[in-house]
DNA sequence: CTTAATATTAAGCAAACGTTTAAAAACAAA
DNA sequence: TTTGTTTTTAAACGTTTGCTTAATATTAAG
C-alpha cells in the first residue's frame, strides 16, 4: 500500500482552499485548481469524490484549525478586560494572515443552507454564549459594568474587528489606502475596539 | 415609436435584481432572470446587451436609491448625537427591508476589481468623511468628546449596524431566532448601537 | 392597406462546466 | 519477472452557461 497522503493530494487541497477563499465555491472551477496543483481535472476527482466533497474536506479542516480556537476565548476563565484585549488582538492577527477569510464564509453562508451550515455546527462553532453572559452578569452583580445581553456584546465585538477585512476593498478605495496603509489602520483598532467594548459596559445607563 | 420603457424591461429589471441579490452575479444565470420576469432569454439580451450590462444598470440605479441617501447622513448639519441616532435608526429600517444587501455588495466587490468598484465611485459613495471629521473636531475642542479618527468611528458605525445582517444566517443559526426575533434583536440594536459609539466617544480616557 | 420599426419567440451556437472512462504509467510485493 | 494495486493521463461525456440568429407577431404611421 501507499502513504496514506500522497503528495498530490495535498497539493490539491491547498489549491483549493487557496481559490475557494478567493473566489467563492461556484467561481473556483475544477480546471482552475488542478491547474493551481500541478496536475489534472481527474486526479481532483480521483482523491475527492466531487467539487462539493472537496469543499467539504477542506474547509472542516480549514476552520478547526483558525476560527474555533479564537472564537473560544470569550467562553476562557480570564478577567472581562483581558479577555477582550486578547480576543481582539487574536483575531486581528488571525485575519491579517488570511484577509479574505471572512467574506469567504458569510459569502458562502447565502441561501440559506449553504453548504458551510453542516460544517460549521459539526465543527462546534455554534455553541451557546453562556459562559460569557455568565461573566457579565457577575461583573454587572459586583457593580462594575451594566446589565447587557451577552449576544449583543458578543456581535459588536465580532463585528468591529472583522468587518475592516470584510469591507477592506471599499475601505482602501475610499481612504486611498495600499496594503501597509490598511495593516496600520486595522492595528490601531487592536486599541480602538477594546476601547469602545469596554466603555459601553461601563457606562451604567 | 413605442413608448421607451415597454413593461417587459421593467420586469426584468426588477427580476435581475431580486436574483442579483439574492445569489450574486455568478449564481442568477440569464435563464433564471427570464423566467422570474416571464419572458424568454432573448428578450433580456435584446433590451439590455449583456448580462453584465443588465447587472450594472440595475444597480447603479438601485444603489442610487438605498445606500447613498443614508450615507450622505454623516455629512449632514445636525447636532452630533442626533446624527448618529439618525443614522443608525435609517440604515437599520433600510436593512429590515432589504436584508441581503449588505452581503451582496461586499460579496460583488471581492476579488479586487469587482463590477461594484466603478459603480459605486460614480454614484458618489466614494466621497471622503471631511465633514464628519471636522465635526468631531469641533466636539472635541470643546471637551465634549475625546480626540478621535472619524474613518475609525465611521467603520465602527457602519460595521456594528451591517454586520447583523452580513451574519443574519450564523446569528439565527448561533441564537435559534426566527425572524420575528432577529428583528427585535436588529430592534434592540438601535439603542445599543448608538450607546456603544457615544460612550466611546465621551470616555476621555 | 402598405410599410417600416419594434417586440417576441423558438431554436441553436460555441464555450465552459463537473464528472467519467479507459488505458497507460508507476509502484510494491511475490 | 510476474502479478496486482495505486496513481496519472488524455479524451470525452452530457449539461449548462451567455449569447445570437432568423423567423414571426405586434404596433404605429403614411
Amino acid at each position: 500500500m501507499a502513504k496514506s497522503h500522497s503528495n498530490t493530494e495535498e497539493k490539491i487541497k491547498e489549491a483549493a482552499r487557496k481559490l475557494f477563499v478567493e473566489k467563492g465555491f461556484s467561481n473556483a472551477t475544477t480546471r482552475d485548481i488542478a491547474e493551481c496543483a500541478e496536475t489534472n481535472i481527474a486526479l481532483v476527482n480521483y482523491y475527492f469524490r466531487s467539487k462539493e466533497n472537496l469543499f467539504q474536506s477542506v474547509f472542516q479542516e480549514s476552520f478547526a484549525q483558525t476560527f474555533l480556537p479564537v472564537a473560544r476565548i470569550l467562553n476562557d476563565d480570564l478577567p472581562l478586560e483581558v479577555k477582550i484585549y486578547k480576543f481582539v488582538d487574536n483575531i486581528t492577527e488571525l485575519l491579517k494572515r488570511d484577509p479574505m477569510l471572512p467574506i469567504f464564509v458569510l459569502s458562502e453562508m447565502r441561501g440559506e443552507h449553504g453548504a458551510m451550515c453542516q460544517t460549521m455546527q459539526q465543527a462546534g462553532a455554534m455553541e451557546q454564549s453562556a459562559g460569557f453572559q455568565q461573566q457579565l452578569d457577575e461583573e454587572a452583580a459586583k457593580g462594575n459594568i451594566r446589565p447587557v445581553d451577552a449576544r449583543q456584546v458578543e456581535t459588536n465585538l465580532m463585528a468591529l474587528v472583522l468587518f475592516p477585512f470584510l469591507s477592506m476593498n471599499i475601505l482602501k478605495m475610499k481612504h486611498q489606502l495600499d496594503d501597509e496603509t490598511f495593516a496600520q489602520f486595522v492595528d490601531e483598532r487592536k486599541k480602538v475596539v477594546p476601547e469602545t467594548i469596554l466603555a459601553y459596559l461601563r457606562n451604567k445607563g
